[in-house]
DNA sequence: TATTGTTATACTCTATAACTATA
DNA sequence: TATAGTTATAGAGTATAACAATA
């Protein structure tokens, strides 16, 4: 039985369902990016921490956690590893001193640019089989029913 | 801090890629599909498989896991819980005695009919941002990337 | 030799609760 | 009382390898 039999299950019902592509093809996106970001010592979910805390917004933990829809005790983690190579650091937010403001290093920063090249590589692959249209048009109803 | 403080990071970079947007939106989804079809005591993965088993395409555990992006070894583990509650059965292919071709009982018909009613009701709250022509496109540009 | 289904195992991810220090 | 961060832990999800039966 070759590998490529299944694709006579695009005409079920399933494959009807915005749901399943949802999750397919995010499947398929994360496991690329996980792939490619290893070469880089990140993972997606790192990425994304590293993203925000270079992005000059000056996150909060909490925030973190929520926009990423993470627990807050898995940023702990997060952080701790990115701390740990010195791609970001904990600042004390001075009004609050509960507060940990999450900001890149020099070194992170500079790791952030070259893995930001490498999602957009790795973002252009998959969306390979789109025109440059229909990825604007993918992202933009993707984050009106996300954001 | 009011919880809602962080659609401030809406505007940074990692907003604007796709895969972002795609992991969130289809971790939104698949939350609610989840708590929704626990009242049935389906998950969003075994309402995958009970779907292609109610097909009629008669899957085998090995299809099911290429289509599903899921290991065989899982399939296994979702194909026992659905016989164990006599919602599908497995039935030994004709052609090949190693292979087991996946059917719905009459209840497990009758079961994915209603499963199916309450998937498309959480996938319609889901997408309440956007018109019936944003889903359709919303549809149509995720199987052209993923199937 | 290769493949289907199975079992076992370990690793990652995710969710929960409890604790501390601050507010 | 409530919140930010932390710790610990358990459950779910995922990946891998090895095995028996069959091709």
């Amino acid at each position: 039985m070759a590998k490529s039999d299944a694709v006579r299950f695009g005409a079920s019902d399933l494959a009807q369902e915005t749901e399943f592509l949802l999750a397919r093809a995010r499947a398929a996106g994360t496991g690329h990016a996980n792939s490619r970001l290893l070469t880089l010592g990140l993972k997606a979910r790192s990425y994304a921490v590293l993203s925000l805390a270079a992005s000059g917004l000056e996150p909060t933990q909490r925030e973190l956690a929520e926009f990423l829809s993470l627990d807050a005790s898995q940023i702990v983690a997060l952080v701790d590893h990115l701390e740990k190579t010195q791609l970001v650091e904990r600042h004390p937010a001075p009004t609050d001193r509960r507060t940990n403001v999450i900001v890149a290093t020099a070194k992170g920063m500079e790791m952030y640019s070259r893995a930001r090249d490498v999602a957009q590589a790795t973002e252009a692959e998959s969306l390979a089989a789109l025109s440059d249209s229909e990825r604007e048009e993918l992202r933009r109803l993707l984050s009106k029913i996300t954001l």
